[in-house]
DNA sequence: CTTAGGG
DNA sequence: CCCTAAG
């Protein structure tokens, strides 16, 4: 809690430059006072375009910003999946180039950062937490795969950065970086110097990436963490099986091979020029349906005197001009990329139905209000990323635009999630809440040929959330849907009342599917969702006792809700 | 706006 | 999940 200064550096971030063909790297000293934006471009081998790290990235780099503040190091970013966004892009005949900037943050930046500090005091902690657990529970996540980057060299972001405490300090590479005027050639011969053998793989990139490793060598305990804590999850969680948590293990295991890589580079070197995290079959289909998406990343700025000030004007972009397209807006921007004027068009999505409303002005309207929600937005804007912007925004719409429950709304959830994930087990909750995700909207809306736009990630359910709906539904009763959302699923800002109402009509019809047979429910062959046993037989419970009437409990709390009447204390008044 | 149902 | 009809 006493983090508010820090949190402060933090806002002002650090700069991380992964530079392109021909950069100096300059790396900053990444101390508390650099520059909120971090650039990330790629080269996209073979046509050579640039590919500039996506906002779900910047997501990431926050939570890596935020131990950043503590640790001042860099992550090495694996840049893994490289070559799979990089095809992505090309086959999905993306145009090459997109980026945003966070060069706009000054004036605004500046500003919001004193309010946003005063709040910040409260929200970072369990902002961070929040971040963390995304990492570990979002298997979904964009970001995952979407995260094209790859430091020719030192790369700076880390898709774990979230949990990733002992980070390698890479401003020790400053003397590496000429890595990248050697050619192919040259790079052989520094990576046989390096590693005392030859190698045949002719990815640039890679040659770099491990020469730098294998200079740097430090990065080897640091999965650690994480995979510790998935194994305690699992432990915790063995018997209930949670699409989360054993996607947290893949996780972690990427981690430890990629670790792994820097050490034994063995048999690497074929499998790392195609050493890609597997993108999900939804990914793909997302990318591909996706066609002018919105990859909207950092550009790049010259390398020559990043880090030094704190955002050198020269980056700002100015907008070239503005175009719809089927409901987004597109903005080209001309970007100074290095010196070489960049047209690159940045998608602002707009949340279907949702009233659209200013941002900034909700900022300072509740600016008491949303902690991380406001950083989150505060980043957006200051770097006009369109996933950010939009991600945040929804959040805020969502936020702002459920009745009766406004702004507290999102504290109230950072506080459930801290709460829940530190008491762990609480009342009938004995399944773990791996889900505390409430942060993260990673939700991705696809846009209808009709113009609609349509939520594409099913947003798996937790036990955790199955659970509360149970809850609530014993509670309130089966129907009173909106109720349960309110109290039952505060802290669930997505989750509409018609979801809670589809998972129940889901749920009663497994529990009844599988009550006859005793054991079917654990045998059944792995379907998608492992519904516990016990679950499924409390709904059946609810179900009947609700088909036949309305338990007496019900209609108290009806009474009670309903009673608006008279029954509110008729002495006072 | 909230529910219920069908898709 | 989405969409829509109905209260």
């Amino acid at each position: 809690m006493e983090k508010v200064v820090e949190v402060e550096g933090f806002d002002e971030g650090k700069f991380e430059v992964t530079g392109l063909e021909k950069s100096n790297f300059v790396l900053s000293s990444t101390k508390h006072v650099a520059d909120p934006v971090v650039y990330k471009l790629v080269r996209v081998d073979g046509n050579g375009r640039l590919v500039p790290a996506t906002d779900d990235e910047l997501m990431e780099v926050e939570g890596l910003l935020e131990n950043e503040k503590r640790e001042a190091h860099i992550v090495a970013d694996t840049g893994q999946a490289l070559g799979c966004t990089s095809n992505e892009v090309s086959s999905s005949g993306m145009p090459q180039l997109e980026s945003s900037e966070g060069l706009s943050l000054s004036e605004n930046t500046e500003a919001d950062t004193e309010k946003l500090s005063t709040q910040l005091e409260e929200t970072v902690p369990s902002s961070a937490q929040c971040l963390s657990d995304d990492h570990v529970t979002q298997p979904g996540s964009v970001g995952e795969y979407l995260k094209p980057l790859d430091g020719p060299i030192q790369g700076g972001s880390s898709t774990y950065a979230g949990y990733i405490n002992s980070k390698p300090d890479f401003s020790k590479l400053k003397g590496e970086i000429c890595l990248d005027n050697l050619s192919i050639k040259e790079l052989h011969e520094v990576f046989k110097a390096t590693f005392g053998r030859d190698t045949t793989v002719k990815d640039k990139l890679w040659l770099k990436r491990r020469i730098t490793m294998g200079l740097t060598n430090s990065w080897k305990e640091y999965p650690a963490v994480a995979v510790e804590y998935n194994v305690d999850l699992l432990n915790s969680l063995s018997s209930q099986i949670d699409e989360h948590q054993t996607i947290s293990v893949v996780k972690s295991e990427n981690n430890v091979v990629e670790n792994n890589l820097a050490n034994e580079d063995l048999a690497a070197d074929q499998r790392a020029a195609k050493r890609v995290r597997k993108p999900t079959k939804r990914y793909i289909e997302e990318l591909s349906e996706a066609e002018s998406k919105e990859y909207s990343g950092r550009l790049i700025a010259s390398p020559k005197n990043i880090g030094i000030r704190p955002l050198p004007s020269i980056y700002h972009a100015r907008p070239a001009r503005n175009l719809s397209l089927e409901g987004r807006t597109i903005t080209t921007r001309l970007d100074s990329l290095g010196g070489f004027g960049i047209q690159v068009p940045c998608v602002y999505r707009v949340r279907r139905s949702r009233p659209r409303k200013n941002v900034t002005a909700l900022l300072k309207f509740h600016p008491s209000d949303m902690g991380m929600t406001a950083t989150f937005i505060k980043r957006g804007l200051d770097v006009h990323g369109s996933h950010m912007v939009s991600e945040s925004m929804n959040k805020v719409l969502e936020v702002n635009s459920t009745p009766g429950q406004t702004p507290q709304q999102f504290v109230a959830e950072s506080n459930n999630e801290k709460s829940s994930t530190d008491l762990g087990q609480n009342m009938e909750l004995k399944y773990v809440d791996t889900s505390g995700d409430t942060s993260d909207d990673n939700v991705v809306t696809v846009p209808t040929a009709k113009g609609g736009i349509r939520r594409k990630h099913h947003r798996a359910w937790t036990l955790s959330e199955v659970m509360k709906l149970v809850e609530g539904v014993s509670k309130y009763g089966a129907g009173r849907w909106s109720e349960i959302k309110r109290l039952a699923f505060a802290s669930y800002s997505y989750r509409t009342s018609v979801d809670l109402k589809d998972k129940w009509r889901n749920l009663l019809k497994a529990s009844f599917a599988q009550t006859p047979t005793d054991k079917g429910a654990n045998s059944r062959k792995h379907p998608s969702m492992p519904i516990p046993a016990p679950i499924l037989l409390r709904v059946r419970e609810l179900a009947e006792m609700q088909a036949q009437g309305p338990s007496p409990n019900l209609s108290a709390s009806k009474l009670s809700a309903c009673g608006s009447v008279n029954e509110t204390r008729p002495g006072y008044l």
